[in-house]
DNA sequence: CCTGCTGGTGAGACTAAGTATCAATTGCTA
DNA sequence: TAGCAATTGATACTTAGTCTCACCAGCAGG
């Protein structure tokens, strides 16, 4: 998602476009998966951006509530976040060589879970599941590198 | 898993028996399901009892490496513990309300995931699960409540 | 039982995520 | 263009977690 739609979003629940949100944004979009808020704060130092720790937070608070990002723990238990397409619930397969996140399709959970929590009378109101590997970029590029 | 057997445990891994060490144990017993670290210290206050907080940290990562101990994600996504029994792969049911953590007999996810993983020839190497709900125990509570 | 070796401890400094406060600023709207 | 509310950022605070290093205490062997 660009940058660009994520502005739009913004501005259409009535929240103004600020020089801050506009630089986190831009920065944010450039990312191509998973990223930790120290990353975040690299990217915006590399960029020779300043923004108020608070206003990061804020930022990517708001951002999640839109439902534009999700917060995801990374493959290393790392708290971080990644641009989600859709607001349904839905699971991610996190590539720990290179931070990629794919979005699985279908939830490969509810069905069996449904049944086994029925089973112990436990009233299930949510759950969160993130797969982690390589994915098929990373494993060509390690096979390549094998060859040699 | 009552404390006396994790002491043995630790001795039988050539680990001293330590007072700090008996003393975390204790409470940690004591605990009926996922605690956080803050939880854990508060414990020891009441009691009276003085661990540092590096031997804190240092003997739950000491648990959690022999299996006696999880790291789990608390439902208010504060990041905790919790006693576990078996060492095998497995997931939990976490009660929102009391905190009570239910071991799941199989893991639901395993099979459907494989498929999906598969179809995108994404490698996966591991997953995790939490699902946080409603306990019975907690179910019937509020019945009775509401009752009233 | 004593004693030494070594594993373990705790004070304290440090990193990092995340929240709260509040005065100063800025986007927008009228 | 002026004014007001939304937003910012400096700063202080909380909590998890790591690291260091001088000191201490379990325990094995004499
Ligand atoms: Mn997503
Ligand atoms: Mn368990
Ligand atoms: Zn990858
Ligand atoms: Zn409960």
């Amino acid at each position: 998602m660009r940058a660009e739609e994520m502005l739009q979003t913004l501005v259409a629940h009535g929240y103004r476009l600020t020089e801050p949100r506009q630089a986190l944004l831009e920065v944010i979009a450039c990312r191509p998966g998973w990223f930790s808020v120290r990353e975040l704060s690299e990217d915006l130092g590399q960029k020779k951006i300043r923004v108020g720790r608070a206003t990061i937070f804020r930022t990517l608070n708001l951002l999640v509530d839109l439902g534009l990002l999700e917060r995801v723990r990374g493959a290393n238990e790392v708290e971080g976040y990644v641009v989600t397409g859709a607001g349904e619930h839905h699971h991610h397969l996190i590539c720990s060589r290179c931070g990629r996140v794919e979005e699985l399709p279908e939830c490969p959970v509810a069905e069996r879970l449904a049944e086994l929590a029925a089973e112990r009378q436990f009233q299930v109101v949510s759950h969160n599941l993130e797969v982690y590997g390589v994915c098929i970029q990373c494993l060509r590029q390690e096979s390549l590198e094998q060859e040699k």
